[in-house]
DNA sequence: CAGACGATTGCCT
DNA sequence: GGCAATCGTCTGT
């Protein structure tokens, strides 16, 4: 399949979150394809947006996302999980998407065994279910998504319009209003991998 | 430099 | 449904 190109992502954030819906996660692991179809995502918008990383300014932590579009930004939360998003929008314009569910499609058995005998349902149902069924972390911080390597996205299935629900964003009650209850998250509401969201 | 806490998950009751 | 795990990052002194 093709690579996105940067030019997908060098647009508004909400725009590429909502059309990463259908595309599919390429990890190139030992030579080997793990891949999953993204059934949600959730779109972090500028130091304006108060539940983004980029809301202090630029840190070493959040670099990337002031970066050019198309590359990942990983980051280590909760002393455990590693977090994919892909950088959006100009550089010097710190936004990106977070990854949050995917579908399995290929790699199925390197990815079971990364999700050491859990049920299928949580393979990758999850920010940090998927990361840990990719093998991605922060090794991978910073790498071009555009290019061939251990990481790229490639185009997908566009969904039906009716497919493609959204929301508020998950785990972000310490962002003050209006950010708290903006609806950008977008997921397929046909997906059985969609993440519960608590 | 100390202190708080997180874009979550999985286990325990 | 509740809560511990576990540590890097960020804030304020």
């Amino acid at each position: 399949m093709t690579i996105l190109p940067r030019s997908f992502y060098d647009r508004p954030t909400l725009e590429v979150a909502r059309d990463l819906l259908g595309c599919v996660l390429v990890r190139q692991l030992d030579g080997e394809r793990l891949a999953g179809r993204i059934v949600e995502v959730e779109a972090y918008i500028g130091q304006e947006d108060g539940a983004c990383h980029a809301r202090f300014g630029r840190t070493e932590r959040n670099a990337v996302m002031f970066g050019p579009p198309g590359h990942a930004y990983i980051y280590f939360t909760y002393g455990l999980h590693w977090l994919l998003n892909v950088v959006t929008e100009r550089a010097g314009q710190p936004a990106a998407v977070l990854i949050r569910a995917l579908e399995p499609l290929e790699g199925l058995a390197r990815i079971a065994a990364l999700r050491a005998g859990r049920p299928r349902r949580e393979w990758t149902s999850g920010p940090a279910r998927l990361t840990r069924a990719l093998a991605i972390d922060g090794a991978l911080n910073g790498v071009d998504l555009t290019a061939a390597g251990p990481l790229v996205i490639e185009a997908g299935q566009t969904p039906p319009e009716a497919a493609i629900h959204t929301g508020p964003r998950v785990g972000i009650a310490y962002a003050p209003e209006p950010w708290r209850s903006r609806p950008w998250r977008f997921w397929l509401a046909d997906s059985a991998d969609v993440s519960k969201g608590r």
